[in-house]
RNA sequence: GCCGAAGUGGUGGAACUGGUAGACACGCAAGACUUAAAAUCUUGUGGGCGUUGAGUCCGUGCGGGUUCGAGUCCCGCCUUUGGCACCA
């Protein structure tokens, strides 16, 4: 019986896979490729839980499936493996990283095994490994070697722009850049001094140092980047984050701003990430306007989407960092601004976002005046204008923006309606429908034609340009941190300089501590053997963020064994573009915006050879947790249970999922569980502790993780696989629950009975099979190839069950048949198959087969029973021939027995033949 | 507040381009086997009315619309969920 069987069944095939290395792969140029991916796990200590293999089990089975189609798979797996979990846990044991690491990644491996993933492990990665990062490193320096030449819109070497400099100085140069440098001549370049020249060009390098407003974590000790800082707070410990300046590393995605954006036309990717990093991205049409100080020679220059509006402005506001801000200042109003400055820059990031409501600001005592009113306009410093966006001003338009119109509220300024269509006197009329008024030259324009007419006039009177704003911003890639790649750069008077290629990798040193300095340098600066260079240079104390590893392993697995370069043309060339790619949506803006930006610029350099690196991406959804809870009456030692509790003040406590069965809970373990409740009291219903019952994240703290290990256990590796799939979507997240996991374990036992009776006799016999017994299996084929190539796995398995209940049904042990359906089942439910396979005669592993093709013979039916409805109401079916035209269909319908009492006599209006599935007669 | 996704039996879900709603499975109920339990097998299972059986009405979050025909398309609402949130 397979039920007592299983265990050993895929233990036999587990040993022989890897001894015949059945998934190796090699690069051959005369089959198709097909590069399947999962996003690769941070090997944490808590191991797999049952979510993780979701997403590896789909694409396992697409892997499989495609190999039976005779495509070359590549189908790898590796591990994110530097990062900042192992870097705690380090300060907290003093175990090293590199230690627990690998502690984890082999725990992780046994555990990827035990499921029959089909992985060529001969290719797997560890972003922490020397040989691995050296490439990272090598990239890094690619970066900072580079500049992006907006002329022919990509990356090019620094090399020629510093040729160009010497030539031609920076005239014709139209590049991304931090700031907007003074132009210089070729013999200005020449006469430049070293440091002038390097600081030049790093405001062009596409990896360059920056004096920068970093979210700083006390706690942490680091810096984060945006998208680890949620609500003011660190995402990880949920430490309060303030702003401060320093010296980074960034690398100037921002160059690649529109390129990110319209790449997302040409792949395949779920709506809302696209969304998401359309939305990250930000990417929006507007103006820069210059506005002239009153009686001065200064301008306050501002960026707007609503140019239309600018004769609504009725004051200006600037953000508190602006850098003109001191000497604009009236001398009256001098001392508050400063306190307001003050005053802004101590309020951590967590406290202005909490504060959103109460608004602040003062008024700095200048005038600019309006360049088409010529009117005196007031300028106003307040922090809800953003620094880092735009120009850190704005021209205020408070009929129009719903934040200009809170501000001159509560400061009581003046409010001008030039877009008619609203109550601007009660609330903001932002909508862009509507005709312009009180707007001299616009007036009676719509607002597209407004905003282009102002655009031209700006540009006319040379006031102003058209501009095209991001909310995107470059990527900080310092980190204050141990366990991370070093830069592979020294400093010379405090200016970087680039390893040689031959230098890498640079290796990460040994430390005696993992904690971080609290001054702003990594633990690295500790090390000072290592930090400080024997000729006075000094190192990085730096190491570069988790993201930086993760953003190029897809193309290292093209060819992880290269000793020579990150990937050679031939293999990059041949497995190209990743065909498929699983993981899970938290990597919508980090990772999969890195990684598409790490691929472009690569693709610039001509390095790899598509700009998009996944073509389709899937999300798998979350596995939730399903936690049980007990109840403790408040300052006792009393558990009530769950539908007793309301009469009384409870405390809810999580309690393990192993010691309850269907929500009661078992009182003797409970005891056991924990000391504290050994001489526990219990209110119970029936005789029974019922526990209350919450489906939230699968974590330790909650102690509702399920361990695959004791799942495979219980019933196999191939029904847990099963089980996965037939859950649901594999884009749908739902609560882990094991009651339905018997219903797919019946399955295989049905299956192992199509081929031994129940005293375990052979039974596969070679006759002929019946037309039925073809219609059954050629049914199946079309319909898991459909099926598979719609990602839609879990009707697949639906679909094997019924075609299981059909042949059980039909007694069907013929091996023409049960040959095709192992085939079919291999990707789902490999051990089994391969089982099978075998006993059915076949020497070679069933991963060698080839995947059966249906033929329409077969499934093609002569009959059909129609639904005959009568205005659209299902009345009565109908037997009859497929080759019948509509026009004999309905002849036989109308005068079809069954439809006289419906008809009643009525007379027919019309009558809709759908051929092969309905009828529809009106009346 | 803005943007996106989704609401189908007691439960997970199916229904691909509008064409027999509830496939498949869980659970539940009844029965068979068994001293008994487990396992296995058989039958039933959206709701109401009716009933020996047939029958018949209602049913895919709510209200409207398009259509011969709507779970599916359109409009308006409600709920859940994910993301963004002073981005000018």
């Amino acid at each position: 019986m397979y039920d007592k069987k299983f265990t050993e069944i895929e233990n036999k095939w587990k040993t022989k896979w890897e001894e015949e290395k059945v998934f190796l792969t090699k690069t051959d140029v005369n089959r198709p490729k097909y590069y399947v991916l999962d996003m690769f796990p941070y090997p944490s200590g808590s191991g797999l839980h049952v979510g993780h293999p979701l997403g590896y089990v789909a694409t396992d089975i697409v892997a499989r499936y495609k190999r039976l189609q005779g495509f070359n798979v590549l189908h790898p797996m590796g591990y994110d493996a530097f990062g900042l979990p192992a870097e705690q846990y380090a300060i907290q044991t003093g175990q090293h990283p590199a230690m627990t690491t690998e502690n984890n990644i082999n725990q992780y491996r046994k555990q990827l095994e035990n499921l029959g993933f089909s992985f060529d492990w001969s290719r797997e990665v560890r972003t922490c490994n020397p040989e691995y990062y050296r490439w990272t490193q090598w990239i890094f320096l690619k970066l900072y070697n580079s500049w992006y030449n907006k002329t022919t819109d990509k990356a090019e070497a620094i090399e020629n722009l510093i040729t160009e400099f010497s030539k031609n100085g920076n005239r014709n140069i139209h590049a991304s850049c931090s700031e907007s440098i003074a132009s210089f001549s070729e013999n200005d370049w020449g006469n430049f001094d070293e440091s002038t020249k390097q600081k030049i060009l790093l405001n062009y390098r596409l990896a360059f140092l920056q004096e920068a407003t970093v979210n700083w974590c006390p706690m942490l000790g680091t810096v984060l980047a945006n998208e680890e800082v949620k609500d003011g707070l660190s995402e990880r410990g949920g430490y309060p984050v303030i702003k401060k300046q320093m010296r980074q590393w960034f690398l100037r995605i921002t160059a690649y701003a529109d390129r990110l954006l319209e790449g997302l036309e040409r792949i395949e990717w779920p709506v809302a990430v696209k969304e998401m990093q359309k939305n990250w991205i930000g990417r929006s049409e507007g103006a820069m306007i210059n506005f002239s100080f009153y009686k001065s020679e200064k301008k306050l220059t501002i960026f707007t989407t609503r140019p239309d509006t600018i004769l609504g402005c009725t004051f200006m506001v600037v953000a508190p960092e602006h850098e003109l801000l001191p000497e604009i200042c009236n001398p009256v109003n001098k001392r508050e601004v400063m306190d307001y400055i003050e005053y802004a820059r101590n309020r951590s990031e967590r406290e202005r976002i909490a504060e959103v409501k109460n608004i602040t600001g003062k008024f700095t005592g200048a005038f600019v005046v309006h360049p088409f009113s010529g009117e005196k306009i007031p300028v106003w410093v307040s922090d809800y204008v953003i620094f880092g966006y735009g120009t850190g001003a704005i021209m205020a338009v408070p009929a129009h923006d719903s934040r200009d119109h809170a501000f001159a509220k509560k400061f009581e300024l003046p409010l001008v309606e030039v877009v008619s269509g609203g109550d601007v006197f009660k609330e903001a009329y932002e909508a862009k429908e509507g005709t312009l008024i009180n707007s001299s030259f616009i007036n009676g324009m719509s607002v597209t034609d407004a905003i282009h007419c102002v655009i031209i006039k700006a540009e006319e009177k040379n006031i102003g340009f058209r501009k095209i704003n991001y909310k995107l911003r470059d990527a900080g890639f310092s980190r204050q941190r141990y366990w991370g790649e070093p830069f592979p750069v020294y400093y010379k008077n405090d200016i970087p300089y680039p390893l040689e290629e031959k230098e890498l990798p640079l290796v990460l040193p040994e430390a005696e501590s993992y904690q971080p300095t609290g001054t702003g340098e990594g633990p690295l600066f500790k090390v000072k053997d290592w930090i400080e260079l024997p000729d006075g240079c000094h190192r990085d104390s730096n190491t570069m963020p988790g993201w930086a590893g993760s953003s190029w392993y897809f193309i290292r697995y093209k060819e992880a064994s290269n000793k020579e370069a990150f990937v050679s043309p031939e293999n990059e060339k041949y497995w190209g573009q990743v065909d498929l790619y699983m993981g899970g949506t938290e990597h919508a803006t980090g990772h999969l915006l890195y990684a598409r930006f790490w691929n472009k610029f690569l693709y610039d350099l001509g390095l790899v050879s598509h700009d998009e690196p996944f073509y389709k991406l899937i999300n798998q959804g979350m596995i939730q947790g399903r936690s049980n809870l007990v109840y403790r009456i408040k300052g006792t030692n009393t558990f009530i249970s769950y539908y007793l509790r309301k009469d009384y003040k409870t405390t809810p406590m999580h309690v393990d999922i192993n010691i309850v069965n269907d929500d009661v809970l078992d009182i003797k373990e409970f005891r056991k569980w924990n000391p504290d409740f050994e001489k526990a009291e219990f209110i119970l219903e029936d005789g029974k502790y019922f526990c209350g019952v919450e489906v939230e994240k699968m974590s330790k703290s909650r102690f509702n993780v399920v361990n695959p290990d004791d799942v495979i256990a219980k019933y196999g590796a191939d029904t847990f696989r099963l089980y996965e799939m037939f859950l649901g979507p594999i884009e749908q997240s739902k609560p882990w629950n094991t009651h339905g996991i018997e219903g797919v374990f019946r399955f295989l036992k049905k299956v192992w009975r199509l081929f031994y009776d129940e005293n375990e006799n052979w039974i596969v016999v070679n006759d002929t099979p019946t037309e039925q017994e073809l219609k059954t299996i050629h049914k199946t084929i079309k319909k898991t190839r459909e099926d598979i190539e719609r990602y839609s796995f879990n009707t697949c398995v639906s679909n094997f069950m019924i075609c299981v209940n059909e042949l059980t049904d039909l007694k069907c042990y013929k091996k023409e048949i049960l040959e095709k359906f192992a085939i079919l089942l291999s990707p789902f439910a490999p051990f089994i198959s391969e089982e099978l396979w075998s006993l059915l005669g076949n020497s070679q592993s069933v991963i060698y087969a080839k995947f059966p093709e249906w033929e329409g013979k077969y499934i093609t039916e002569s009959f059909f029973e129609y639904p005959v409805s009568v205005n659209g109401k299902v009345r009565t079916k109908i037997n009859l021939s497929l080759s019948l035209s509509e026009k004999e269909i309905e002849e036989r319908v109308l005068t079809a027995e069954e439809l006289k009492k419906w008809l009643n006599g009525t007379p027919v209006k019309k009558v809709i033949v759908v051929k092969g599935r309905i009828v529809n007669v009106v009346v």
